[in-house]
DNA sequence: TCAGTTTTGGACTGAGAAGTCCAAACGACC
DNA sequence: GGTCGTTTGGACTTCTCAGTCCAAAACTGA
């Protein structure tokens, strides 16, 4: 933990420091104490935070008065990075292509090591704090289905898709054909991270399924 | 509730005791610590457990040696109470009902939000105790998949089902269209209770879907 | 250089919980 | 009724952790 300077809070004066220095001592602190909930659950100790952050536990509290306070605000600021999987695909595409890269992304993203620990964490701290489940369900999953339903409605009226006019379902289904155990091995600790290839056919896979049951006959094979 | 005999530990003496005590004290310790742990998740003091058990904190620690053994035994004996979920189901159903019957089945035990929160407890003990998320993982979802692999496996050869020889993926993948975001709802505590008319209407949707993609032509609709 | 602010380390308080100990009460069995 | 093992309550020890306090050091801006 060797350091050689340390800065203020505001300015942003250039100078040589370690990495975990660069950033103001909020965000530092925001960005350890999201690594250490995500890895030891809620149970981590202020100290071990403050440790990780490499600031005192004075600073800790002077910049968030309680643990619960840290808790939630980690929390918000992490949720807004969590959004956009599916934006920026375009209509033109063949829907099969589109889930496929859904899928893909699902995969490679949501479905790491590290999403997986900090929905861990979320889902044991949504037992103390009930609101955090709803406002992470709210901001994650359900942006997704929604974007993912209305594409599907999209599609539909294009008459490439056929879902028999329940989109919502369609796409809670393509979502469960998704994640179908991985994410539950990997909440229990005994999924092995899948290899590139394993990805790639898994999300075929994803696609096909539901090509065949919800693509018009036209499309099927 | 309302009891008649007591037993002791190890005689079956008769007598008029509380509700409380008609089963031995480590019947009783085990259950409620279930109850306690499923709610509370694995912070509940032991105090809690002796006080839900009717039973003094001496007692739980002659019956267990510590909290963590006590945990255990908990999992372990909740553990039988968990398999056999499709059991007893013959080859000679369509396998559309068959489905529904899984997928209904499923709704109605493992998706009850008694099952939920032992599932969410089991989750975040699992980051303490890795052992125990794979123990469960073993118990429940693995074995449950197996045996809906080897029936797909066995419709195939009789060209009932076309999953074109993964039967193990086609598994995992209709027990993806059953869980499909419900159990992540009930996880993180945003669960509506499904009424039984929603039961039947999913329970048929995920079969319905799982034959358009799976069944051979004959049976498509 | 100097005044004002922030950070730091470290000691401290108070609460809660795991686990132990013990004397008294209880129950089972003879 | 008497004996032996178990249960009980409750006090007790030890630990960990959230949160506070404070005096000294470091940094900032002028």
């Amino acid at each position: 933990m060797g350091n050689v300077i340390a800065m203020s809070r505001n300015s942003a004066a250039a100078a040589t420091l370690s990495p975990s220095q660069l950033a103001s001592a909020k965000a530092r602190i925001l960005e350890a104490a999201a690594e250490m909930f995500r890895t030891h659950g809620y149970d981590v100790s202020m100290e071990a935070v403050a440790a990780a952050a490499n600031v005192s536990k004075q600073t800790l509290y002077n910049q968030f008065g309680s643990k619960e306070e840290l808790f939630k605000a980690m929390i918000a600021e992490r949720g807004a990075a969590m959004r956009a999987p599916l934006k920026a695909h375009a209509l033109v595409r063949h829907p099969r292509d589109m889930l496929t890269d859904v899928a893909r992304q699902y995969y490679t993203h949501a479905c790491s090591p590290h999403e997986i620990g900090y929905y861990r964490m979320i889902i044991g701290a949504s037992q103390q704090f009930p609101e955090i489940g709803a406002a992470y369900y709210e901001a994650g999953p359900k942006e997704m289905l929604e974007e993912l339903s209305n594409w599907i409605a999209r599609e539909e009226r294009l008459g490439r898709l056929d879902t028999g006019g329940d989109s919502k379902l369609a796409a809670e289904h393509f979502l469960g054909l998704i994640t179908a155990q991985i994410e539950a091995r990997g909440l229990l600790g005994v999924g092995t991270e899948m290899q590139p290839t394993e990805i790639e056919r898994r999300a075929r896979y994803c696609a096909e399924v539901f090509m065949r049951a919800f693509g018009p006959e036209s499309l099927l094979r």
